[in-house]
DNA sequence: AAACGCAACTGGTCAATACCAGTTGCGGGG
DNA sequence: CCCCGCAACTGGTATTGACCAGTTGCGTTT
């Protein structure tokens, strides 16, 4: 029963309550929490209201509701650890997604779609070309275990990519950083910049995200000993199926 | 006006119809929206589905609601890009985070709390250590420009940390990985996790988190040359004030 | 001219109600 | 016995109506 008097809205005392039951395990992952129509009884509040509690632990990504079920605790989701970018499973004849993937114990597809387009001002400043110079884009939606995990578009200036198998979907053994090397740009060194936010409508369907859960946002450089940048690949990923190891040297 | 044969959620349209909008820069960064009731008006709905279609957008971070005031397109918030862990500023008289905020062109100030706990599943695990050990905990809370910005918990056995500065909330000069190496701990490298996820309420508050913003974490352990972890440091950012930048070698 | 205070806005909360849309289990018919 | 279909649940969408609570600006008062 909700306290009129307290000054706290009747949805946060909802929320709060059901909050302080999960926390404290008696709701535990995996529990279906009692009904709205259930918690309009007990809590002595309208059905609306009942609503917004959850809504609001839907957002803090505690409870999933299943339309026609009823609103569950979340289970800890296993996450998958990705080390960043191993040589070592480039020359065993795979790409970085599809080493990483295998190391964690699943089995990944990827499916790959070739366009081109000009460069626009990002690209421009992160490839360190003129605006408008021809791209290559390599559009990638990855599979881990049947379900699209993560979403990749990569972009080389054409100039590197012209002639090789870069341009077609299946880029061959070892993947484009392969080719690359094939191609005289021996690659040295990758930066990588990690965000999250909340993923785009298109982004939470496609990775089939609950709402509340954020996306893990990477933008990869990769330069060319020559100091040269040849491609930017632009990463998204569920957060709660990923996480990032980096392993940095204290020197 | 929403299209109530189309199948799609009167909100759904609504909601759709101001992210094109801003997409467009109809709506430009800093404006503000139609008031509520205006949009009842003008797309024929009520006004709980208006609230529906602004909490969606809300979720996704695009616009935030002043109360009183209306609600806003979201300015693009200028990231910190932190590059992680340079020896040169810890030599320079700095900690890590103060290094690299000022690098990033902020005036840092961090307050910090010590205290001692014994160590639980996921800590013994971390640092190899035996459930119950006692760790010498540094709770930090981090400012720029007067904003708290980032919360971090380090985490030492308490046997690397006895009669140093670094069961001092000021850890001197360096901080605490310096008092480290003058112990004889000399540091190796680090590993990083990162992650993503929604806000507690008590993070939220902290770091004055718009709702729909998610919260970057980094788990950091220290390692010594001879492969003994003595430092786990659990860090909590804004995911719209910060990127993490890494380097990683092709080799 | 400055300061106060009161509208007239804004979003925030809540109620009562209705119907739609998935899911599940049980009972009756084949 | 199996299977189909219908209740009876579940959450999802939407309405109308009301009042509370910040913010702002414009008048009036001092």
């Amino acid at each position: 029963m909700v306290d009129r008097t307290s000054g706290l809205p009747a949805y946060r005392q909802v929320a709060d309550d059901l909050r302080a039951r999960i926390a404290s395990g008696e709701l535990a992952p995996g529990d279906r929490l009692p009904s709205e129509r259930q918690m309009v009884d007990t809590y002595g509040v309208s059905r609306p209201t009942v609503r917004d509690a959850v809504n609001l632990l839907r957002t803090e990504g505690l409870v999933i509701a299943e339309h026609g079920r009823g609103v569950f605790v979340r289970r800890a989701t296993s996450v998958m650890r990705l080390a960043r970018l191993s040589r070592s499973a480039r020359e065993a004849g795979r790409g970085a997604f599809l080493g990483d993937a295998a190391a964690a114990g699943f089995t990944p597809s990827v499916e790959v779609q070739v366009t081109f387009e000009p460069a626009d001002a990002r690209m421009a400043e992160l490839l360190g070309v003129a605006v408008g110079t021809e791209l290559c884009v390599r559009d990638r939606v990855m599979d881990a275990d049947g379900v699209t995990v993560q979403l990749a578009v990569s972009r080389f200036p054409r100039s590197v990519t012209k002639g090789t198998a870069m341009e077609q979907p299946d880029s061959g053994p070892g993947g484009t950083h392969s080719r690359l090397e094939e191609g005289g740009h021996q690659l040295d060194r990758f930066t990588e910049a990690v965000g999250a936010r909340m993923p785009t409508p298109h982004e939470s369907s496609v990775l089939q995200l609950s709402p509340g859960v954020p996306v893990l946002t990477v933008t990869r450089v990769a330069f060319t000993v020559d100091g040269r940048a040849v491609e930017v690949n632009d990463i998204v990923m569920s957060a709660d199926r990923f996480s990032l190891a980096y392993e940095i040297p204290a020197t």
